[in-house]
DNA sequence: GTCTATAGTCGGATAGAC
DNA sequence: GTCTATCCGACTATAGAC
């Protein structure tokens, strides 16, 4: 459906350069602001300056859009998370489980994910999207746990179960594992409590140092702590 | 406004025994599940039985029946919530702060708030309403700021600073703190996520126990290790 | 205070010209 | 593929009888 030529045919009107991209772009932000139920279909167009009709002909409407910023959202973090995760994997197979660099890695990807997901104010605007579907679960949440929160999670309780030595299911780890990346997402989760509890306009360099080392610190201290092996 | 006499008085058609609170009640049900956008002045009255009209004679319209229901979330939590900080504010004020004590209240505290915002299921319903505040502030997080939120943290805070042994504005201290609720907040705010991954349907006494253990080991771990006093 | 009827607006979707 | 015009249902709010 899209245009397939490197130049546009025949133009009778003006019109976009990318009208599905453009209407997608339009799309992450006016529903993360707005939400869905809160943005008009006149509001992407406008916006866009794309044709009100195009959303029909593109993505069969209104939902169908939504789902495609869903999609989008997940190619997007998936752009910087797969690969995090594919080496944490890789490294993961060669040889034995070793606390100490399941431990090492585990930092490392609490510091990838503080410096991408609260670091980056870029990720305000799908990141309400990501968060209201967690509290009111629609089809796009499903997008979003296949397309990251899955893979994310699996490989996170991979590294907890080699820090603490447990059995390969113990319920334990996935509770552990859910505590250490509760202390990263309420940074951008609980944004707005944080914001004007701690009297910021948003994160500067210094805030997110101080995230980071406070979170890593905690990380040490829960897991290299004595009484570990139990 | 209300009915204030006990029997009403001629009452020329069916009617709802106490309109505002109906509406309210339904409100923190339908606002929670479908968002404000979402739920339609129709859907309140057809569920409450009382008339239409009636959301715009009690509370001048939708949103002003929103904005009473965030009212009485602040009321509800408070009921629970107020005690317990007033009792943690009257022990700190009695003495020298003592990191001892400080730290046994915070574990208190955490316990407290993981009893009643993660294990009663009630909670589901306004805390769906605060999420979304969270993330796309209205006026009604202004009122929950003030309500609770604020004083809240203010006494988690007061805390954190006794157990440092900090000043009274190290940035450190509030980031602190969020980490330690963001560990509580999570099994909440990501319902959606933490239910697929553990494959619950909801909380077991079972799975609240483990939340609450392992927390509290995690701060017995941030708080009492060694390198503690910076 | 309660209710019906309706005004007035805006929503998503569509038909059909170009 | 693009665009205008329009349908039609749903929405909030209000006027006014009772």
């Amino acid at each position: 459906m899209p245009p397939s030529s490197l130049y546009p045919k025949t133009r009778t009107r003006h019109s976009v350069a990318d009208p599905r991209q453009t209407l997608i772009e339009a799309g992450l932000d006016l529903f993360a602001r707005y939400s869905f139920e809160g943005t008009s279909t006149r509001m992407l167009a406008e916006r866009t300056k794309v044709n009100l009709a195009a959303i029909q002909y593109y993505f069969g409407g209104k939902a169908g859009l939504y789902l495609a910023v869903a999609d989008h959202i997940v190619e997007h973090v998936n752009r910087y998370l797969a690969p995090k995760l594919a080496e944490i994997q890789e490294i993961l197979k060669q040889g034995p489980s070793s606390k100490q660099r399941s431990l090492r890695l585990l930092c490392e990807l609490v510091e990838h994910v503080v410096a991408r997901f609260v670091g980056i104010s870029e990720t305000d605007k799908w990141l309400g999207i990501l968060v209201r579907e967690q509290s009111l679960p629609t089809e796009a949440f499903d997008i979003f746990f296949k397309g990251f929160l899955e893979p994310f999670y699996e490989t996170l309780f991979a590294l907890v179960t080699d820090i603490q030595g447990s059995g390969p299911d113990d319920p334990e780890v996935k509770i552990r594992a859910f505590t250490i990346m509760g202390q990263v997402f309420i940074f951008r989760m609980s944004l707005a409590a944080v914001k004007q509890t701690l009297n910021l306009k948003d994160y500067g360099q210094k805030d997110l140092e101080m995230i980071r080392s406070v979170i890593l610190d905690n990380v040490q201290a829960i897991f290299a702590g004595p009484g570990q092996d139990l």
